[in-house]
DNA sequence: GCCGAAATGTACTAACTGGATCATTTCGTT
DNA sequence: AACGAAATGATCCAGTTAGTACATTTCGGC
């Protein structure tokens, strides 16, 4: 199929050269920021050239744009294989958890992209109704647990299913947005593999510790 | 004393003129970043001219480094207020995270730049002696706490302060940084003055629940 | 009051960078 | 095989921006 190309001259492939400059696009945004990222150097990294960066995406912002909605995109892939159904409340939640925080650690680039977009105070991002459905899918999932535990009189009644993943995305999150000044101050210990399970460990008690009804005993 | 400056012409004020720069450079990096920062901009909300950013601070990352230890600065003042000694281990610890909630939340811009020099790899930070000794301190203070803990028998054996600090720090730093996207996605009561009340004790309790020694009893 | 160094003002520039223009090639449809 | 639209290549441009050159003023010490 590309041996037309390889010949002489060049073959139409739009789909293609979209999806190259996307790819590149988003490592470029995530390394270096909307402003701090040069299109051309994107274009130069492309197998194509800046004419078609606009031809495409019409602006800097509009690829920057589009770059974001993939990253959240390529996330979303990998989170659909989580399956708690058939797991007891404590411990779907602690496989919830513990799941979120490796994923984060598996998507560095969306991390940032979500970080230049918080800097941005998320103007792009609230435009994307992509988004906001994926992570609408997030929440319900931990919403299910919850009324699971309550039902099954382990977890505390009055639970915020918000608020809690608000927790678990934070810690998940800031493990790895703050990884840079954390370790350039404390050392990098916590984040050799042995200090991750440590504090993913952590982590997962502290979210169990703060759903489990009181005196309900706490899994060992 | 500005009397001269007002009369005609101008007065030397090294001092003055600088410290006005960096502050209006801590506002101005805050808000657009590294490269988003135009140095033209600082200039024209300053009392000087461009002339004077290049002639005291060498370079627009020299004026940015300057301007990051100058919001670590302004975030240390607030902290020494704090004493926790005379308070036993749990309740100190549950002001310790409380406050430091608080405190982060009063600081924005400090988060801001912080976030910035995470996009950056923290590279700038790395070279500050004065923001390293900074954290130490809060380091200190938390091990403190903890020894006093264990000996008291409310803690569990094993605590490790960082990760503790790290914790701590993710949820109070995430509740600001990460607020433009997450209201974006999750629309914005969590941030509501309720909401911040209700996740603020929610990261009290999750801390002192990792801390605190099997069988002990819960603070009420 | 004078002198040299420090401090400040004004105007400029060289390079970068997002985006546009113009021309050419591919390819499905007829 | 011809035609028109879509896709791509090559080059250029105008505005922006970090940084500078040059001139002038202030001020402490003598």
């Amino acid at each position: 199929m590309t041996t037309d190309a390889e010949r002489r001259g060049w073959t139409q492939n739009p789909e293609a050269v979209k999806q190259d400059i996307l790819a590149v696009a988003l490592e470029e945004f995530a390394a270096n920021g909307l402003s701090g990222t040069r299109v051309d150097a994107i274009a130069s990294r492309t197998r194509t050239s800046k004419r078609m960066i606009y031809y495409y995406f019409k602006d800097k912002l509009g690829l920057y744009t589009q770059a974001l909605e993939a990253a959240y995109l390529k996330v979303r892939e990998g989170e659909a294989s989580l399956d708690l159904d058939h797991l007891p409340p404590q411990e779907a939640l602690a496989r919830l958890v513990a799941f979120t925080f490796d994923h984060h650690r598996k998507n560095p680039d969306f991390i940032r992209m979500v970080m230049i977009e918080n800097i941005h105070n998320a103007e792009n991002l609230a435009e994307s109704q992509v988004i906001r459905d994926m992570n609408v899918a997030a929440i319900e999932k931990l919403s299910d647990i919850c009324h699971r535990g309550q039902e099954a009189g382990v977890f505390r009644d009055g639970l915020d299913p918000v608020a809690l993943h608000w927790q678990i995305s934070a810690v998940s999150f800031f493990n790895m947005s703050n990884r840079p000044s954390f370790s350039a101050i404390f050392g990098g210990d916590l984040f050799e593999e042995s200090g991750q399970e440590a504090i993913r460990q952590q982590t997962v008690d502290s979210i169990l510790a703060i759903v489990c009804a009181k005196g309900a005993q706490p899994r060992d």
